[in-house]
DNA sequence: TTGAAAGCGCTAACAT
DNA sequence: ATGTTAGCGCTTTCAA
C-alpha cells in the first residue's frame, strides 16, 4: 500500500507538505505542489479513508437513512437514492446506507462509531421518534419530509397542500364541479407521514374555495382495490368528472378500469395525478401531473447538509414549490353530462 | 466521546483487554468480561469506526454498485440492494452505495482509500470494464450477473436460460403451438448484460425442442411501443396464443392492450411472465411467472462475500434455479382457434 | 488470563 | 514556505 509517507519520500518533502498539498489548507510553493503531485501519480496514491478519519475528525462519508419496507415499491425513494448518491460524489463524499427499520438505533450506530459526517433521513413520520437524537446529535442531519415539529432540524419536501391545490385548481379551471380522489394507501395514512395528509388539506381547501363537490378514496395499488374503488366512486357521485391521483401504484390500474368501463380520458373523465413526472408521462394516456420532484429533494437535502457541514446553520424546512405540467389526461369537463344521469 | 481507553479505565483493566472482550479473540475470565460489558454500558461505548479501519485493517462495510441509471426500470435494483442491506447487517457489516456510473474509478476508489472490505457489483455487463480491476483487487468481489468470462470471480443471478425455457414448457405443456416473447428495451439488449440473451436462448432452444413457432419482440416499456409491438404480432402470427413478456414495465401496458384488443387472459391469450413475483402477482390480471428471485440474489451475494471475508475462496458463478408459479394469466391453448384464420 | 507498548496512516498544531 | 511532532482510537504482537 502507497502511504502518505512514501510520497513525501519520493517527492522529497515532509508528511506534512503532502497533507496540506491534499487538503489546500495552506500555501505551497507551484513548485513543490507540482512534484508532490506528480508523485502521487507516480505512485498511485489514494488516502486511507479510516486513518483520515481518525485524524481529521471527518470521513467524507453521508449516510442515508431509506425506507426498505418491502413489499412498498417506490421509484421515488429510488430517485431520491440516486440523486442523493450523485450529488454527494459531486461534492467528495460517499454515501452510506442505512435502513430505516433500524430506527434510532442506526442514528445511535452513526453517531457513536462516526460512520458519516452527517445524515439524510427519508420517509420521516409526523411523530418520528429518531428525532430526538437527531436533535441532540453532534453530526447534522436533514430530513426529507416533514416532521409534526421541525425546531432545529432541516427538512426539505414538496409542498403537498400546495400541490394538491394546484391539482383541484387545474380541474376547477376546466369547468369540473365534482371531483374523486384516489389517495395512497391506508396503511400511508395510519402510519403518519404527513404528506398524503397535506395533501389532502390542500385539496379539500381548494375544493371548498372553488365550491366543488368532493370524494376521497385512499387505495392499494392494485387494479382490484383501485376498480372496487372507482366503481365506487361513480355509484355514489354519477356526475364525477374530475380525478386526482396520489398514488404511482394505482396510476395505470385506474387508467385500465377506466379504459374498461368504458370512460374515455379526458373526454368523460379528467384524471391529473400527484407523482412523479415520469409516471405520469409514461401512463398508458400521458397524465396531467403535479411532479413529486424526487431529483431534486435528493440534490438540494445533500446540497443542505454539505452547507451545514461547513458550518451554517440549519435553516428550518423548505417546501418546494409544486409545478403542474399539462398533458393529454385533463380536458375540459364535459358539456353535455353524459354520465351525469345521477347528478343532483 | 468516550474511547476504548475510558472503558478500560472505568472497568479497572488494560485497553487490549477491553478490546479482545470485543473482538472475542482470546479467552477473558467470565468475571472480567462482565465488568467490561458493564462499563462498556455504562459508559455507552461505540468503537470508533475510523480507527478500528486503521488499526484493524478492516471496515466492516461492504460496497454495494447499482446501477443507478435514470429511467431503468427499479424495482428489482432496489430489491436487491434492500436484501443486500438487511443481510448485511446481520452480518455486522454497514453498506456504501456507489453507482455504477463511476466505473473502474469506483473501484479503484474502495481499494485504493481502503473504503470497504469487499464489494457487490450489479448490472454486470458481458464484457464489464470493471472486471480486471476486482480480478487484480485485494478485496473479494462477488458479482450479481454473469460476465462473459467468470474466471476468478464469484458470480450469483438467475439461471435466465433455464427460466425462459421453463416459461416456454409451461405454454407447450397448455398446449400452445404458436408463441411470441416480449423482450427487454432494445438498449438492454445492445448493452450486452447478457441475461436478455440468455433468457432468449433458452426460449428459443425450448421452442425448437417442441417444434413451437416463435417471435421475439424487444420493447421499450411504455404503452405505445407494447401496443405497437402487440399488434405487429397478432398481424404477422394470427394463431398466437402463447406470450412470454420479460420486461417488468412492460407488463402492465400489455395486459391493458390486450384488453382493448378484446382478447382475454387466459382463455385467448396465455401470458407467462418472467420478473420478481410481486409485479406477476399484482398486476391485474395475476400473471404466471418464472420469478427474478432478487431477495435471494442480494442475500446470496452477501453470504458469498463474507465467507470470502472469513478467506474463502471464489467458488465461481452459481446460477439459481429458476421457479414457476401458475397463476390465472396462463390456461390451456383454445380449442376452437377464434384468431387463428391467418394460421398455416 | 491479562498487560504493556508499538504502530496503523493521517492531520494539525507548533516550529522555523 | 516547509519541517517536526504529537496524537487520533484501536489492534495485536510480545511478555508475563
Amino acid at each position: 500500500m502507497v502511504t502518505l509517507a512514501d510520497v513525501a519520500r519520493h517527492a522529497g518533502v515532509s508528511a506534512s507538505t503532502v497533507s496540506y498539498v491534499l487538503s489546500g489548507k495552506r500555501s505551497i510553493s507551484t513548485a513543490t505542489r507540482e512534484r508532490i503531485q506528480h508523485s502521487i501519480d507516480a505512485l498511485g496514491y489514494r488516502p486511507h479513508a479510516g486513518a483520515r478519519a481518525l485524524a481529521g475528525g471527518r470521513t467524507s462519508i453521508l449516510a442515508l437513512m431509506m425506507p426498505l419496507r418491502t413489499g412498498l415499491y417506490l421509484p421515488v425513494m429510488m430517485e431520491i437514492a440516486m440523486a442523493v448518491t450523485t450529488t454527494a460524489r459531486a461534492h467528495g463524499h460517499d454515501v452510506l446506507l442505512l435502513t430505516g427499520e433500524e430506527g434510532p438505533e442506526a442514528v445511535r450506530r452513526v453517531e457513536g462509531s462516526a460512520l458519516a459526517d452527517g445524515m439524510i433521513v427519508m420517509d420521516v413520520e409526523l411523530d418520528d421518534p429518531r428525532l430526538p437524537l437527531l436533535r441532540e446529535a453532534e453530526r447534522p442531519a436533514v430530513l426529507v419530509g416533514l416532521p409534526a415539529d421541525t425546531t432545529g432540524l432541516d427538512c426539505v419536501d414538496l409542498d403537498f397542500a400546495a400541490a394538491g391545490a394546484r391539482c383541484v385548481e387545474h380541474l376547477a379551471s376546466l369547468g369540473h364541479r365534482r371531483l374523486a380522489v384516489l389517495g395512497e394507501p391506508p396503511a400511508v395514512y395510519a402510519r403518519g407521514t404527513g404528506y398524503a395528509e397535506r395533501t389532502l388539506a390542500g385539496i379539500r381547501a381548494a375544493a371548498a374555495a372553488h365550491g366543488l363537490d368532493l370524494l376521497h378514496r385512499p387505495v392499494d395499488g392494485t387494479y382490484g382495490a383501485v376498480a372496487a374503488a372507482v366503481t365506487r366512486i361513480f355509484e355514489e357521485r354519477p356526475g364525477t368528472t374530475g380525478l386526482v391521483v396520489q398514488n404511482e401504484a394505482a396510476v395505470e390500474p385506474l387508467l385500465a378500469v377506466l379504459r374498461h368501463q368504458g370512460r374515455a380520458v379526458p373526454e368523460d373523465v379528467s384524471v391529473v395525478a400527484l407523482c412523479p413526472d415520469q409516471v405520469a408521462a409514461h401512463a398508458s394516456v400521458p397524465l396531467t401531473a403535479v411532479a413529486v420532484p424526487a431529483r431534486d429533494l435528493g440534490r438540494i437535502a445533500v446540497e443542505r447538509l454539505v452547507a451545514r457541514l461547513r458550518g451554517e446553520d440549519a435553516r428550518g424546512p423548505e417546501l418546494l414549490a409544486p409545478h403542474l405540467t399539462v398533458r393529454a389526461g385533463s380536458g375540459p369537463a364535459p358539456t353535455a353530462p353524459g354520465d351525469a344521469r345521477g347528478r343532483d
